[in-house]
DNA sequence: TCCATTACCTACTCGCGAGTAAGACTACTC
DNA sequence: GAGTAGTCTTACTCGCGAGTAGGTAATGGA
């Protein structure tokens, strides 16, 4: 079944693809991970196509597997390079030496402009990631560990006292959940309201979060009936 | 290719499949439904195999068409049916001519409840609605749009006048949405802290909305530097 | 200039799972 | 007990998409 490919008869015809050729693999990787992101954060893992990716990234499919592997590290790697980007952008905006206040502020601040600036990478982590099962769950408590011990951590700084921050930094668990919660959600609230700023969302955040917390601090209660 | 499943030559073999037989179609919806929400919530809409389905409902995938129709549709149907139920539960627990934070305080430990005894129904509701694309938006941001304003009624409720509460209720939303947000995420940590209870879940959550929430009505606000 | 290496592609295979065809069995009604 | 309406099953089809075989072309060193 001699075909139409023979170089010498029919080689010169579709010059129509300029595609960049021959980058070096570094570059390469980073176009593939880049088209990865956008293409799971639109579809969610299982609808997101290799092929798609592919197109996306320009590149032909063979390649992702010789870099990245199967789709299943593929997807790995978009988390842990997206959890990393949020991570620093968040730690680098606090700085240990501030008032507690301040440094809560400023990172309740860093999240969301990241969300509001990496909208795919946000979405990402945040809705398609936790969807899915085993393989994925050891990556995600981890960032997800991360995170809230990133929180945890700047809360249980809020008050003074030293030798029980341990006891206390368990304490904050939940409220460092809630705190992360919140905030999830009113990215999602965001992207329907994107009228508001990033400053007069984390400002409403530390408004509801920050005076009821410092009520509890002073041991103010609230108790039903 | 005659096979040997003629009844006259060897009928009596398995006798072993006691599959109660011949019940009315409600019944069976029901447990179709049930083993849908199962499913879903350990796969996710897309791992979910309409085989396995079929199996935990103990009837045969035909007649999963034939009743609810395709996948898509059963899926909408698990999630409106869950909806349903878990609004009904909050909705049920709160008495419109209590205290506002009376009311918050057993709306949210209605929620806490209902979570905790329906893990499969809010996994589907929480994590697997909210991933999947257009198909379900509709029906997932009409659901959620009930949930908020639900809560939103409740908070914009909290103060005295009446005449400027469509107003309030506007600035309420955000709020809403954190609160939602930070009660959703406290469930997530429940699962791994499954030593406490939704009273003290409720109570940690309303200590920390609550009090803020009041410091904001009254007038005091958090500002940076 | 020839060889080795690495980047890169087209064109496949192959399994899995949504959806269906075709009919069997049961329980009513008259 | 014959007809009919509704329940229920086995055993398929068929497309989609993950992953691959096998080859081409550019680069760099001898």
């Amino acid at each position: 079944m001699q075909d139409a490919r023979d170089p010498r008869t029919e080689s010169p015809p579709n010059r129509s693809k300029p595609r960049s050729r021959r980058l070096p693999r570094e570059v390469r990787e980073r176009q593939i991970l880049d088209a990865a992101v956008q293409v799971f954060a639109r579809h969610g893992y299982h609808e997101a196509a290799m092929d798609e990716i592919s197109e996306v990234a320009e590149i032909s499919k063979p390649m992702i597997y010789a870099y990245l592997g199967s789709k299943e590290e593929l997807f790995v790697a978009c988390i842990r390079r997206e959890a990393n980007r949020l991570i620093e952008s968040i730690s680098g905006a606090v700085d240990a030496d501030l008032p507690p206040d301040e440094q809560l502020w400023r990172g309740l601040r860093a999240f969301f402009e990241y969300a509001q600036q990496n909208r795919a990478s946000w979405t990402v982590l945040h809705r398609q990631a936790s969807t899915q099962g085993p393989p994925f769950a050891a990556e995600l408590s981890a960032w997800r560990r991360r995170a809230l011990d990133l929180v945890t951590t700047l809360l249980s700084r809020a008050d003074g006292t030293e030798e029980d921050r341990q006891v206390r930094h368990e304490q904050m668990q939940p409220f460092a959940a809630a705190l992360v919660g919140a905030g999830e959600s009113m990215v999602d609230w965001w992207i329907e309201h994107p009228e508001h700023t990033a400053d007069a969302l984390s400002m409403r955040l530390m408004n509801l979060v920050w005076m009821g917390f410092g009520d509890m601090v002073q041991g103010r209660r609230w108790k039903p009936d």
